[in-house]
DNA sequence: GTGGTCTAGACCACA
DNA sequence: GTGGTCTAGACCACG
């Protein structure tokens, strides 16, 4: 897996990396189960800071994304985090805001659509083949 | 128009405080060529600092949205900001993040489409009256 | 309030001022709504790195103990965190291990009801001023 | 007698094993003069590294609570340490700051009290048929 | 002046 | 070797 830092972005770098591991697993990449670079070893694969990646890697955990395993590391949960109220509320304000500045640059609706119906795809279909086994609801 | 802001959000106030004027015009709520309030009087307002609602403004300027006069303030441009290539970056950016963690938390696509057409109605039926004057396809 | 670390324990300064913390907010010393020393006062006061001050008020914060304010600093949250299944495993587990190890002393159950009784009796007293206004279930 | 490890908990794996010997010597699964699985036996069954075992057992030794034989490997003590200043100090720090998040989270006293008694009947209970030979009072 | 971020280096506990 | 902790110093965004 790739992870890719744009380290003139006014995202943080632990931010960005928590996402892409996010994106990672979501696209399948990272299966759940499987073990994440150790953080000094992703951290000279990216040339970042130890404590930058142990940042992000205790968020994931504290989301429930991640477990960190005292013998094997920094390990992709199995049992994805449930669909939160603040996690809609996020959503929800991201969407509201995301939305009022793509309509007034008259972006239609049905690209958005199309654009969000695409990136989901493309998750939805790489995670199919494992989903009877490690997903539930 | 009511704006509230989050003085815990991680998002800065200054940033809120763009997104909600944002939303204001794509809802219609503030109408292209309809002053804001003063910096003096929107900081009384909401209870913040005259140089974060400058900044907001600031921002807001030097993306199209508004025109600074000298006599009148912060007037609501005419002319929206065009479909720009940084936008569009940006928002495939933003989606392929939310989307990723949206699938992973079980949440079906429809639902994300019809939360989207839902919001983007909201602008679009609100906007409907004075589309003809300010919005050109 | 005053605050002790013991510079000897096997238990973090993170986790020693993060109980402390605790304390003081339960036993009246911190109010809700009030502030706390900024992480560099409360470095200084008990001579450690802000950093380690740092982690503890965002641990608070993750907890629903404290909201950060942008502009005010650590705040006590006036909405104390609720009766959560997490925690009633936390302590199930430790009352589960220190009463074993309490009974094996031969330390009889009324003294360790007592002592219960007495440590409860000392929060519920000093909150009872304030509780109609802030505590709501 | 069966022992549950967490290799995701924040307690370190010699610490839980230790907990669970302590709390089954308590519950009466290992009684006074009985065995422990050997250390290689025990770090088998579990699936934790020997080295761990050891350490937990050379704990529970230093504590009191085993005897290391030669010939018969890890024993229950019959004489179990008494009740210590130290042990007495642990127990209130754990319990003041405990019951003050207890306290917090607008859990009852009642419940409390009520969910010590029962931990404690439970150890109490399964203890009695061997009182008369080990415990003194 | 506030907290947030990032880097750096050191030591330790754990397994 | 792993992550956890603590310290230190620097810069920045925010208000």
């Amino acid at each position: 897996m790739i992870i890719e830092i744009d380290f003139e972005s006014e995202i943080p770098i632990y931010e960005q990396l928590r996402r892409s591991i996010i994106e990672g697993i979501a696209s399948g990449d990272l299966k759940p189960g499987e073990s994440l670079p150790s953080v000094r070893q992703m951290a000279q694969d990216i040339g970042i800071n130890l404590h930058t990646v142990n940042k992000s890697y205790n968020i994931l955990r504290s989301e429930g994304y991640l477990n960190i395993d005292r013998r094997s590391g920094a390990v992709v949960n199995e049992n994805y985090p449930k669909d939160s109220e603040k996690f809609n509320k996020k959503l929800a304000g991201e969407l509201n805001y995301l939305l009022a500045e793509t309509y007034l640059r008259n972006i239609k609706l049905e690209d958005i659509l199309k654009l969000c119906s695409d990136i989901y795809g493309k998750y939805n279909l790489s995670g199919s083949e494992i989903k009877g086994k490690v997903r539930r609801r």
